[in-house]
DNA sequence: TATTGTAGCGAACATGTGTTCGTTTGTCAA
DNA sequence: TTGACAAACGAACACATGTTCGCTACAATA
């Protein structure tokens, strides 16, 4: 299953003709390149390449070629990689409303954390916000880092919610502990009380998924 | 110097149909798609679009067009954020030595965890290992979280960082205090004690430069 | 020895695709 | 009103480019 000689320069060819391009070669362009007087040669080893998985053609459509992503060359994430372009909302802790979700349609100014998809809930409706303040320090959330957050409006005991609390107007982060027709805001920090506030005054603007955290240089 | 409505579709049509196909589209598919009858048409409005700048053609190449590096969408992370592909070195608490930099080019298997440009210091050599245990709890770094680590021999006081501890044979994550020709290693959690070891028989690892934390969903 | 599969060649063919050209419509300034 | 110019249309046209086909040359097998 290995690549022959002139199949690597004909792999080899395509990705640099692409690079400097910006388009694919066409058959003709590979043979010449790679010393190839007929194009049926050239099809021919397309054809055994794209049987290899290297890359992927397209029939009759000229320069339909693709180079499969590669791997080996590593470090260099192929720019495919699935991304999740995540709208920064602001910062939290005492905060302004955040708008609701499908609001955020397009956050102007380029305002948006980018992780790759896999290391978020796929699908969700997401937001980003930067942590002021060290009430969740317990829960590993300190001043600065970044939270990724799920909307939602409901929230399991001991989920780690972004609450709005009506009657203060004000935004918060911390964890949902649901008692009877009261809801105990905990934070994480024991210098910190934790909040009671009526369930009907509060309102789940989203549960954290994901916390990343740049350091000092 | 503004772009008419239709050019702007075009412009946007090249790029999603560059991005899905890997090649770029022809006149007559662009026509179709921006709900232009005539190609000579599209030729005029590729001609107004490359005179302003935002693509370059290539005559009598099919598919010969080229987008111009755009700038100006910002927010777009798709295809155009400057990604770094960070290998994953596997765990950190008992572990084996971190093979050493550079020595990391093809961290096989697809094991990389890949984060934008702008989240991780630029031009480093880092990597990535995925905690083990809660001996750096205090330092808001638990089970499970990922830590991204930048290449280096030494270390300023009070750093965060992987050391490899020669005599045991382990490598670990803790705050770095050189005292004399010792080295203490400080957990950032008081149930744990500080190590302290042989300066001789340290060797730093790298510094974390960050962390990123997927919750349970 | 006959058979099969891989590689390669070059000519012919059939589309794929960009370009040219004659026209039309509408706006703006002379 | 007339002329210049941007925008658009659609039909030809002409070359760009992928595919097919008949043939060799070899090596491995049956």
């Amino acid at each position: 299953m290995s690549l022959s000689e002139r199949q690597e320069r004909i792999l080899e060819f395509i990705r640099a003709y692409s690079e400097e391009h910006g388009f694919p070669p066409t058959i003709r362009e590979i043979g010449s390149a790679v010393g190839i007087s007929s194009t049926s040669v050239v099809k021919y080893n397309l054809e055994r390449l794209e049987k290899k998985g290297k890359l992927e053609r397209r029939e009759d459509i000229s320069r339909g070629i693709r180079l499969t992503e590669e791997q080996p060359t590593g470090r260099r994430a192929s720019a495919s990689a699935d991304l999740r372009a995540i709208p920064k909302l602001g910062r939290i802790s005492a905060g302004e409303p955040i708008p609701a979700a499908g609001q955020q349609d397009s956050p102007f100014g380029d305002d948006v954390l980018t992780l790759t998809e896999d290391l978020v809930p796929t699908g969700a409706d997401l937001y980003a916000l930067q942590v002021q303040g060290d009430s969740m320090i317990d829960a590993l959330v300190y001043d600065g880092d970044w939270v990724i957050v799920r909307y939602q409006n409901t929230a399991q005991p001991r989920d780690m919610i972004v609450a709005w609390i009506k009657d203060r107007e004000e935004t918060t982060l911390k964890y949902y502990y649901p008692e009877g027709d009261m809801v105990r805001l905990q934070p994480a920090n024991p210098a910190y009380q934790p909040i009671p506030v009526p369930a009907d005054q509060l309102e789940i603007q989203g549960k954290v998924v994901a916390v990343f955290r740049r350091l000092a240089n």
